[in-house]
DNA sequence: GCCGAATTGGCAGTATACAGACAATCAGGC
DNA sequence: GCCTGATTGTCTGTATACTGCCAATTCGGC
C-alpha cells in the first residue's frame, strides 16, 4: 500500500520502517498489558522475572545484557519487582559491587501464571498474519537485530541460560 | 541463534515477536537520534513537526490520531517543539476548547534538514536486510497495524494528509 | 602494597507513552 | 434558553528507556 510517488502526505511517515516499528511495539505492549491486567505486569516486567528464573542470583548487568536493557531500566524495573515482593536482591558472596537476584516464592508463581498468559497474549498479536508470515517476520525482525548487535552502552548479548554469565568462581569469563 | 528445541533458556525469550518488536523499535530510535544529534530531534519529534507541516492549522488531537499518540504524549511532545521555537500554539478560530499548531520559520528550517538525515537513518536501520527482505517487512509490519485497528484510548486513524479532521479546511495539497 | 583502569550499581535529568481524572467548551435535544 | 453528553486540552501518576555522572569496589600492573 501507498506505494504512491506523491510528494507529500503521511504516507511518507506511514511507510517508514520506524514509525511502522513503533507502532506494532505499541500495540504489542497494549495487548500484554491488558492480558496481564489482572497481574498488572509489564512486558519488562515479565522479561526479568524470566531472566532471573533462569539464572538464579545473576546480578542486574547480567539481566540488562540478557534483555538489551540499560542499567538504569533494569534496576527500575527490578525495584518495581521487589517492592511487590517478587524478587530478592542480595549482596553478592565474592563482590560487594554486585547483587545476586533471585525470585521469591511469590515471584515464581506470578511468573507460572504469567506465561500462559503472555501466550494468549502472542496469539492476539500475530493473529491478523497467516502462520507463514509469522515466521517469515520473526526471521526478518531476526535478521534486523542480529545485523545491530552493537552500539548502546549494554550491548544485547544474547545468551543461552542456564549458564550464569560467567564470573562467579568458575573463571570463564563468558562469551566475551 | 536459538533454534534450538529445549524446553527452557532465553530462547523462550527471544522468540517471542514483543521482544523483537522491542529491540527494533530501540534500535531504530537509537539509529535516528545518534543521526539527529545535531538537531537534537526525536522520532517523535520529528512525526509531529511533519504532521503539522502537512496540516498547518491541525489540533493537537488531529496529530494524536495521524501518528497514534495519545493527546497526553502530544502535548508533551508539542510542549517541547514551542519550548524551543519550531511550532506555535494559537487558538482556534470558532472552537475555544481547540488549538491550532503551526510551524515557525525555524521549525520548518529543521524539519527540512532532517528529512535528510531522516532518509540516512532509514538507509541504516535497513541496511542489513537485502531489497527483497526490506520490503517484505515494511509489508508484514504494516499488515499487523491495519490487524490492529484500535483499542486504544486514541485510535489510530490515518491520514493521507491535506484532509483533516473536519472543519476549516480545503483541500490544499501544499510545499515542498 | 599502591595506583589507575574497569566494573557495578545508583542517582539526576530528560523523553516517550499511557491511564485516569478534571475543567472548559461545544453540539444536540427539548 | 437549558440540560446532557461528547470533545479537547491539561494535569497527575506510573512505567519504560536512555545519557551523564558519581561512589564503591575490584583487578591488573608495577
Amino acid at each position: 500500500m501507498a506505494g504512491d510517488g506523491q510528494p507529500v502526505g503521511m504516507s511518507y511517515i506511514y511507510d517508514r520502517p520506524g514509525f511502522l516499528l513503533r507502532r506494532c511495539h505499541q500495540i504489542s505492549v497494549s495487548i500484554f498489558r491488558e492480558s496481564c491486567e489482572e497481574l498488572d505486569l509489564t512486558p519488562a516486567q515479565f522479561g526479568v522475572l524470566y531472566a532471573v528464573e533462569q539464572n538464579p542470583g545473576v546480578e542486574q548487568i547480567g539481566v540488562a545484557t540478557m534483555l538489551g536493557l540499560d542499567r538504569s531500566t533494569t534496576a527500575d524495573v527490578v525495584d518495581r519487582l521487589i517492592s511487590r515482593d517478587l524478587a530478592r536482591r542480595e549482596g553478592h558472596a565474592t563482590d560487594r559491587r554486585r547483587c545476586s537476584l533471585t525470585l521469591t516464592t511469590k515471584g515464581g508463581d506470578v511468573l507460572a501464571r504469567a506465561r500462559a498468559i503472555a501466550a494468549e497474549a502472542q496469539e492476539r498479536l500475530l493473529e491478523p498474519l497467516a502462520p507463514a508470515d509469522r515466521d517469515q517476520l520473526l526471521a526478518l525482525l531476526h535478521k534486523l537485530m542480529a545485523g545491530h548487535g552493537d552500539g548502546s552502552r549494554v550491548p544485547f548479548r544474547p545468551r543461552v541460560a542456564a549458564t550464569q554469565q560467567g564470573r562467579t568462581r568458575t573463571g570463564k569469563t563468558d562469551e566475551r
